[in-house]
Formats: C-alpha cells, sequence, structure tokens
DNA sequence: ATAAAACCTATTGACACAGTAGGTAAATAG
DNA sequence: CTATTTACCTACTGTGTCAATAGGTTTTAT
C-alpha cells in the first residue's frame, strides 16, 4: 500500500505541471490549492528537489518547479523516489540481503514476475497521461 | 509491500499442500520445515483457520489440513486474508471512506487500472502452480 | 491420567507513518 | 540596509503496525 509521501509527491508534481508559465510557485500554492499541510510538503518537496525532479529557490518570488517536461516524469520514479522501493516483497528490494531459502524458494517467481509488471506499469506510465482529464 | 504474515501464510499452504495422504499435521513439524517461529506461525495458522482456508483439529493427531485442492486455492484469496487488502492505495480499500476529492481527483483512474492487473494476477495465480518446480 | 496438539489473551520492542515546531539561510523589493 | 518572502534544516511526537514472545486453557487420542 503506497504511503501519503508518494501520493502526495505524485499530486505536487501534476498540480506543478498543471501550472502555465516557467516560474517558480511557492510551497504555499500548491499546499493550499491540494489542501495539504505545508508543513508536511516541505519534507516531501525536499526529497523531490534532492532526487532531482524538482528545482528549488530560495527568497522573494522562489519555490519550486518542474526540471523536465511532464512528459519525460514517470509515476515509477516518483514513487519509488518517495517510497524507497516499489518491491512486492523484501527479497526483491535493493537492499536486500541474500536469502538462503533463494534456491528452493516456491513463490520466488511469482513475486518476480509480479514486479516486473508492476514496473512495466508504473515506469511507462507518465505525469503527460494523467493531467489531461 | 507484503508482510511476513501474508508470505508466511502462503508456504504454509504450499508447505500442506506437498505433504501426501489427508492427516493433520501438526503446525511443530510445518514451522520446523519452513524454519519459522511456532508461536508465530499460530497466529497466522489461526486466521486461516477463521478465513475458511485451514482446518484445524486439537489434541493427539491434530493439526491443519487444506480445506480444498491446491487448485482451488488463489494466492489473492490467501494474501488478501493476511493483508486485509491488496489495494494500491488506501482509497480503493474495503473499508474506506469517500474522498472528497474523488471527482477531480488525476490519480484514481490509474490506482484502479493498477489495482485490476493485481487482482487478475494473483487471484489468477493457483497453489497448485507454484508447488510444481 | 497423560501427552500432544490447537486455541486464547496479553505483552513487547522496534520501527515507520504522518505529521508538528521552531529555527536558519537565501534572495528580492523597497 | 532592512523587511519580507521563501526554501531549507534539525528535532520531536503521538499513533499504529509488525513480528514476534510468553504463558496459559481446552480438546482429543492413547
Amino acid at each position: 500500500m503506497f504511503s501519503t509521501k508518494g501520493r502526495y509527491a505524485l499530486r505536487m508534481i501534476i498540480d506543478l505541471a498543471e501550472q502555465p508559465g516557467d516560474e517558480f510557485i511557492p510551497l504555499k500554492d500548491i499546499a493550499e490549492r491540494q489542501g495539504l499541510s505545508k508543513k508536511y510538503m516541505e519534507i516531501i518537496a525536499k526529497e523531490l528537489v534532492h532526487g532531482g525532479l524538482l528545482a528549488g529557490a530560495s527568497g522573494k518570488h522562489g519555490g519550486y518547479k518542474l526540471t523536465k517536461t511532464p512528459e519525460e516524469y514517470s509515476v515509477g520514479e516518483i514513487i519509488e523516489l518517495m517510497e524507497g522501493s516499489i518491491a512486492p516483497v523484501a527479497c526483491l528490494a535493493d537492499n536486500a540481503e541474500d536469502c538462503p531459502r533463494k534456491a528452493s524458494c516456491k513463490t520466488l517467481s511469482m513475486w518476480e514476475e509480479f514486479y516486473e509488471i508492476e514496473r512495466d506499469f508504473f515506469f511507462g506510465k507518465r505525469i503527460s497521461d494523467l493531467i489531461r482529464s
């Protein structure tokens, strides 16, 4: 189950993609439009900047803006950045240590199969696919 | 990310499906074969019995056994019973209250689309598909 | 009566989630 | 140069879930 962090990050990027022009947009505006806590969004925005998905600018007329076009954002990269890993089971996550039962595991191939379907889905979905509706 | 409860339940049912005969099998045996805590497995077994996926018998020569054939078990029903819901987002879970942003939500249809793919996958997968390997 | 097993209630430590609080640094406008 | 606006930073907190563990009671076969 994806957490609010991933979902809010998605909403934030969609919100920015919908704004015309190329100016930096204050978090205050985004939070108000989305009805979310500005304080909590700060944490999310910070991680998005750190991950290169948003650009931030301090000071007056500062705020956030996209670093690329909506077509270039996949949903997968956004939620993976926020959630850490979208693997269905711990043993398939990046940081997982080798499972000793790996060779005899009856379910591993099923999880791998699903993981691939999941990644195909979310990395195939683009922000541009979501804003026209 | 699926928890150990769902994964252990799956292993337990696979383990039972692999045993010959129709006798009740003590949890002690299953836990030893699987290298899992018997105490923790008790909680899982109890929920599986409660959900009708296992039959339990107390007393000497008691234990657990399947209530149907391996072909009749879908992976989906097992993990859904254990995890509560396999919905990708909270608003799609059974118990979810109506979201006020539902009508304008840009991501809802994407989550629904994924949820359907997920259910098709896990409810289509049968225990019998996993034991031959 | 005894042993083996499920069944039951309660508790625990660790951790993540979903924020909140309060400040510092940077940039612009007047 | 000062005030304002904004991002950026560290820390804290309450709530809940996860993954067990502990210690019993009941049921059943021998």
